[in-house]
DNA sequence: AATTTATTTAACTTATTGGTTGAATAACCT
DNA sequence: AGGTTATTCAACCAATAAGTTAAATAAATT
């Protein structure tokens, strides 16, 4: 469940472009239009993007009026957070434990080398 | 410089299978061979998965006589979760402070709507 | 030296991505 | 109703990704 989840938030973050809009996005919420602004795309380029980052549940669009106001969540963000600091951490530790240990330590006890 | 960094640890993380190669090398170094075992996949797509997470910075692997041996390398890991924790906190504050002024603060005050 | 073992490289296939343009939809403004 | 504005949808294109098989490289074993 998570699982595909992790998937849709990484790939939505390798963006520079969809990774810029959320920065934008963190100044407060904004339409499509105003979105693709600083962006030397088209519109439907913008729209796409913002399609992949609300499948990854990272940006809600709401419908005001004749346009889509977009705004972030914070929630599948969380997600992945959650992903990497845990993952950093159990990592360094293992890392640490087997620098200790002459930083051969594969755990198999054969004493070759 | 940090700038398509991101976009490749980011994209070397949006994929299952790399994540539970990071996964396993997480218990300590292993080679290519002993690394493909648990995924129905050839030798060739793991090298090529070990490929794209070495390019990312995520791993380092080394030859050891006939075999490559692979260990993670955190430092990668480290701007990816930089990136997502500073981000996640400033949104956060960020929607908590739109959310105390009921909802709309598009920082333009021009008091339509 | 010949063979096996571990891994990569090359060539290829299929699917996905990021972009385009142009038509479609839907709301607002005369 | 007719025209403009905001956005999406559909069709298309080029580049990349993920997988395959088969050949290439290089170390270990016999």
């Amino acid at each position: 469940m998570v699982e595909y989840t992790l998937d849709r938030v990484f790939k939505a973050l390798a963006d520079p472009t969809r990774r810029a809009i959320l920065d934008r996005l963190a100044a407060g919420e904004a339409t499509v239009g105003h979105l693709s602004e600083p962006f030397p795309l088209t519109f439907a380029a913008v729209s796409k993007h913002l399609g992949v980052l609300e499948r990854a549940g990272l940006v809600i669009r709401e419908a005001r009026g004749r346009e889509r106001v977009c705004r972030i969540d914070p929630a599948a963000l969380d997600d992945a957070r959650a992903w990497l600091e845990f993952h950093e951490r159990f990592w360094t530790e293992r890392l640490n434990a087997l620098n200790a240990l002459v930083g051969t330590g594969s755990g198999k006890p054969d004493g070759s080398r």
